[in-house]
DNA sequence: GTTAGTCAATTCAAAAAGAGAAGTGACTTC
DNA sequence: GAAGTCACTTCTCTTTTTGAATTGACTAAC
């Protein structure tokens, strides 16, 4: 199986690593959220070439996951904006950092989020719906669906 | 810039990416998560090659986001393990899943996450470590470090 | 005591993706 | 009218990925 097959797999976690689950689509969405919009601003800050650079945010846009939108007609120019189900990856990414914060950095983190309602700066945290506890790996269990049980049992098996 | 740049950057959204970033090993680390521990069964479940699979599993060793453990020595057979660093990767894992379940799935959730500690099947939210309340990318502000804000202002221009 | 099967890989050739440099077109500013 | 900006596209070269086959150290079945 190759990467292009992962879109049509039952498990929304595979579909959502074919939509986002790579390195330079992950830093350009880290750039969005840190307020870039502009082609050669995305081309400066990630460092990556403008071909992939195209080739992705063409993806992202097919995806629904940004909007390319003229912001001048004379000269023609357009700039990229999340869409609400781009913003939705926000999770996504402050996941990221809290992880690369606490396991990869030397110093200071480069990136403080300030929650704007109450002020504070803020370390995001996982927690329960139900009961409202923060909530870690060993504190949960997976479920499987039936159909997704019988898929993954049936994997790799001839038919 | 390549990939292989990553983990030398300052960002640590950039750091993580670079260990954990890319397709085959979001869906080995969700495997882990569900509990897989063995080769062959990385293999079936995820359907990626066997060389790439290899590849990945010494990586992420050598970053000690797993463990590589003897389970017999006769035949000599080996098992992989999340450690405490990989463990702390859920969030990441978990908030894919909770976009994936939310824009990417026709029917219903292929998993379901049970909090253990309160017994009731849970959509794990981020919420504000200062006030608890739950926080999304319009409720945040990004602070740059300055040492980081100069390396951007510095990025991609003549030095 | 062969023969088949399991598991954890490694090897190899072909195909796909990425990197880096250069070029393009529609303008604006000096 | 020359130079610069922005949003790309094109080109070649290199690296990575794919997929199939193979290996080696055993065990279990006949």
């Amino acid at each position: 199986m190759s990467r292009t097959d992962l879109p049509s797999q039952t498990c929304t976690i595979a579909r959502a690593v074919a939509q986002v689950g790579d390195e330079w689509t992950l830093l350009i969405l880290r750039e969005m959220f840190l307020g870039t919009r502009r082609f050669d601003d995305f081309l400066r800050l990630t460092g990556m070439s403008s071909h992939l650079l195209a080739q992705r945010l063409k993806k992202l846009e097919a995806e629904g996951v940004i909007r390319r939108e003229p912001y001048s007609e004379r000269p023609p120019r357009y700039e990229y904006r999340l869409t609400e189900k781009g913003r939705d990856l926000w999770a996504v990414i402050i996941a990221l950092k809290q992880w690369g914060d606490r396991w990869l950095s030397a110093e200071d983190t480069p990136v403080q989020i300030v929650h704007k309602t109450c002020g504070q700066v803020t370390k995001p945290q996982l927690t329960c719906s139900d009961c409202g506890e923060p909530i870690e790996a060993h504190d949960a269990e997976a479920r499987l669906s039936q159909p997704f049980e019988l898929e993954r049992q049936a994997a790799g098996r001839a038919p």
